[in-house]
DNA sequence: TGAGTTTATTGAACGCGTTTATTAAAATCA
DNA sequence: TGATTTTAATAAACGCGTTCAATAAACTCA
C-alpha cells in the first residue's frame, strides 16, 4: 500500500490553493479589525464585513464558519496585547511587588478593554454541545502566561506564596483576578465603592491568603 | 391647583387599565419561563413567546421593550432561589465553617445552573451607554444578601477575619466567587484541574487573605 | 473536442429581534 | 347620531446571521 499521492492528479476543480485561502482569509479580517475598531462589536455585520472584503456574505462562510469565529482569529491579538502588558510590568518591577503589580496589571488591562473583554469572556451563544473548544484551539490563549508562572515560582522560592503547584496557584489566582473584571465589567450599577480600592484589597487578600 | 382628577374623563380611547396590563404581562412571562425551560434561552423566538402568550409579536413589545427585558424579570426568581439556597446552606451550619459553606454553596448554585449565569451575567448586546441599570431597578439582585454579610460579621466578631467594612468585605469574596463561576462556565476547555480542588483552594485561599 | 467530475461561488431564502405606519377600537362632544 | 380624539393593536418591513440549492468554473479523460 504505497502512500505515495505526489501527482494527486484527481478529475474535477481543483481546491482552492493554500495561499489563496489565507489571502481571503487576510482581506477578510483586516475588513472585519477595521469595522470592529469603528463601530464596535455588535455594529457589525456579516455583510458589511463581506462588502469591506470585496466578496459576498456567503463567501464569508466559506472561510471563518461564523460571525464568532471571526472575532476569535482578531482574539488572538488582544492576547498578544495582554502578554505585552505583562511583560512591560514585569520588566519594570522586582521582587515581593512584582506579583502584585502582575495582578494589577491584568485587571486594568481588561478594564481598559471592556468591549473585547465581553466579546472575548462573555459568550452568550454557545450553539450547542462541547463546541470544539476554543482555547485548545487557539494558539497563545489566555493563561499559558508563562511571566505569571514564573513570578509565582519566584515569590515561592522567597516563601511569600506556599509551595504548591504554581499552575494551581496561578489558577487560584486567575479566578481571583477574572471575578473583579467580570464584576466591575458587567455589573458597573451595583456600589462596588471605589475601584481602586477593591482591585487593591481582593488583590491583596488573594495574595495573602496564598501565604 | 387642585391634583384631584376623579374622573378624568378625557376624549379618546382609555389606556389599557392596570389589571390588564398586569395580565398581559403575566402571560407573556408564564409563556417565556415555559419556553426558555424547554428550550434554552437561545432557542426561544419573540415569536413563540408572543405565541404561547396568544398575541402578536409586537404586542410584547408594549409590555416589554426587549427581549432581554422578559429574562430579567424571570431572574428575579432565580436570585430568589439563590437566596433560598444560601439560606438553606446557613441553617445548615454554625461558626467557623459557616462562612465557607456558604461560599461553595454559592459557586455550586451557578455551577449548577450555567444557563443562568450565562443569561445573567455574560450579556454582550449592551446597547448602548448606561442603560438605566438592572440591578438598580431590580428588586432583590445579585447581592443585597443579607445572610453573606451577617456571616461576615459574625465572623468578624469571633476573630477570624479583619475588621474592615464588611459590605467590602462581602465585595472582595463575590469578586472572588465570581471567578470560578466565571471560569469554570465559561472556560470549561482550560485544564483547571478538579473542579472541586479548585472551588475548595480558592474559597480558602480568599478567606485565609480576610484574616 | 466534448463529456464527465469535482469544487467554488452566490442569489435567494429562512427565521430572528425590533420598529413603524396603518388601521381598529373606545371614549367624548356637539 | 356622527364627528373627533385618543389609544390599542398589528401587519409589514428592516437588517441581521446563516444556510442551501443552483450555477459557474476548472480540471481530467476519451
Amino acid at each position: 500500500m504505497s502512500t505515495g499521492r505526489s501527482q494527486p492528479s484527481r478529475r474535477g476543480r481543483p481546491a482552492r490553493s493554500a495561499e489563496q485561502a489565507e489571502a481571503d482569509r487576510s482581506r477578510i479580517i483586516a475588513s472585519a479589525r477595521a469595522l470592529f475598531a469603528a463601530e464596535g462589536y455588535a455594529g457589525v455585520s456579516v455583510r458589511k464585513i463581506a462588502a469591506g472584503a470585496g466578496c459576498s456574505p456567503a463567501a464569508v462562510y466559506t472561510v471563518f464558519p461564523s460571525k464568532r469565529r471571526i472575532l476569535h482569529s482578531i482574539w488572538e491579538a488582544v492576547f498578544s496585547s495582554l502578554m505585552a502588558a505583562l511583560e512591560h510590568t514585569h520588566a519594570q518591577t522586582t521582587g515581593p511587588d512584582r506579583l502584585e503589580a502582575l495582578c494589577l496589571s491584568f485587571i486594568d488591562f481588561w478594564l481598559q478593554r471592556p468591549d473585547d473583554y465581553r466579546a472575548i469572556f462573555l459568550i452568550e451563544d454557545r450553539p450547542q454541545g462541547t463546541q470544539d473548544g476554543f482555547f485548545v484551539d487557539s494558539s497563545a490563549a489566555l493563561p499559558r502566561m508563562a511571566i505569571l508562572r514564573q513570578s509565582i515560582e519566584d515569590a515561592q522560592r522567597r516563601g511569600e506564596i506556599r509551595a504548591d503547584d504554581p499552575d494551581h496557584i496561578g489558577n487560584v489566582l486567575l479566578c481571583g483576578l477574572q471575578g473583579i473584571a467580570l464584576n466591575l465589567i458587567t455589573i458597573p450599577e451595583y456600589p462596588w465603592g471605589d475601584p481602586e480600592r477593591l482591585k487593591r484589597d481582593t488583590i491583596r487578600t488573594l495574595l495573602a491568603g496564598l501565604r
